[in-house]
DNA sequence: CGGCGAGTTGAAGAGCTTCAAGCCTGGTGG
DNA sequence: CCACCAGGCTTGAAGCTCTTCAACTCGCCG
């Protein structure tokens, strides 16, 4: 459970303690390959799981197969916590590489989110920071250029994956396909190639199949107006220190 | 308290004691006028707000003055949940006409959502459909056409007024202007006034600048393909009844 | 070595935006 | 009481971003 610890640390010190709470959500580890479909719309849930290794992507179809990805899930996240109070999955889930997740017998979840400690409110905070996300994809498939939507999608995968110790200072893995980018940011796989091409000229971005590196991240996140303040890091430390 | 113990007992049959207690949650009442700024982002929350009358907007604001709308405030919807755990808004909430709405202390709240009982329960709830409503926002926007946008979000709206009583079968009052539909789906109000148009010269809606009818909601449904599952009405009776 | 998925590039076309102008309605003040 | 003004709605015309259709390349795995 390292990067869920790891990113649950990012927001609330847990003493040993919350860490043997914590252990004993555990649940069973399942793996998967990638492309594999997790969870499937309309599905009845019987656990709330968590990604530990591979990143993964929510979406939703409509009829005639267009296909819109909601959000990338990397390790730390956790994925339907609506089981909790709802009978089915009103989104789907494919793998996007190899990896594991957690998988945690609701009633665990429930009684560790009635608590008010910090691992409870850790826990909140993942959800907070989640809907901050959602928000974030709004505007930015609303009212941003693709060229804006991709530097900002690429400059907040960034930031997510420092977060959970998967990325350097200016550089990270990116396993997605231009397809499966294209379909986060509702454009298609050809304009979005254009869009990059066109970034890796400017010298702002160098990458190949697995990686990416931000040659210039200062002038790419003002070229796309992101501002990191959505994750609400500074906020919750603040809190904490208040209490 | 109207809409909310309304919408709460959409899902959750509650007792007298159910609302007693929701009742000691009321907190005190706020009047707005239309269009004043209720939460601005940045600006440090100190209750939990829920609409009581009246219609509200989330938006985002990008530096150039680019504007997105996130989802519309319908009465008995909660906004700020994430101020139990969050020092700041990370978005500003817009009022669309004159209403009021009740500020809550976050501890009554938190009090409240440790338990394990149907209102708690039911606020979940709330929460989860939220959330399903932005995963929604993000499909439309980002793979609907402005006709498919418009009308799902037309739908989307009829529904949720219908579950607080703010709408007939097939009508509703419906206070956003042209601009500020067009801010929520990411089009310009000339376009939107278009399709609109369109709508209304189909046969499939009539509005004016208070009213809609949906003379054809089949079709429209058909035609936008909305389907109301992510509401998850029937999912949550299913649960409620077995247990 | 053959084939498949992913990436790349070109050319034409559609949907939506931008710019521009006029209209309608409700509220305000002389 | 009515003229005026502002905000919202409506319509036209031109233009740009992104899409669609098409073809070709590259790298990898069987």
């Amino acid at each position: 459970m390292d990067a869920l610890i790891r990113r649950l640390s990012f927001y609330s010190d847990l003493d040993d303690a919350d860490r043997a709470d914590l252990a004993t959500l555990r649940g069973t580890i399942r793996n998967f390959r990638a492309h594999s479909e997790i969870i499937t719309a309309g599905q009845e849930m019987d656990a709330v799981l968590v990604m530990r290794e591979g990143w993964a992507a929510r979406f939703k179809t409509l009829e005639d197969g267009r296909r819109q990805i909601l959000n990338i899930l990397l390790p730390g996240d956790i994925f339907d916590l609506q089981v909790l109070v709802a009978a089915e999955a009103d989104h789907s889930v494919v793998t996007v590489t190899d990896g594991s997740l957690y998988a945690v017998a609701p009633a665990a979840v429930r009684k560790m989110l009635a608590g008010s400690g910090p691992l409870t409110m850790a826990f909140w905070w993942t959800q907070v920071q989640e809907e901050a996300f959602l928000r974030e994809q709004i505007v930015r498939n609303g009212r941003q250029t693709a060229q804006e939507r991709i530097g900002h999608l690429l400059l907040e995968l960034h930031r997510r994956a420092q977060i959970v110790d998967q990325a350097s200072a200016d550089a990270m893995p990116l396993p997605l396909t231009q397809t499966q980018i294209a379909d986060t940011l509702g454009l298609t796989p050809i304009h979005t190639n254009r869009v990059l091409r066109r970034l890796v000229r400017a010298g702002l971005i160098e990458m190949n199949r697995q990686w990416i590196r931000f040659l210039a991240p200062d002038r790419l996140a003002e070229m796309c107006d992101f501002d990191p303040g959505y994750f609400h890091l500074d906020a919750f430390r603040m809190r904490l220190a208040r209490r």
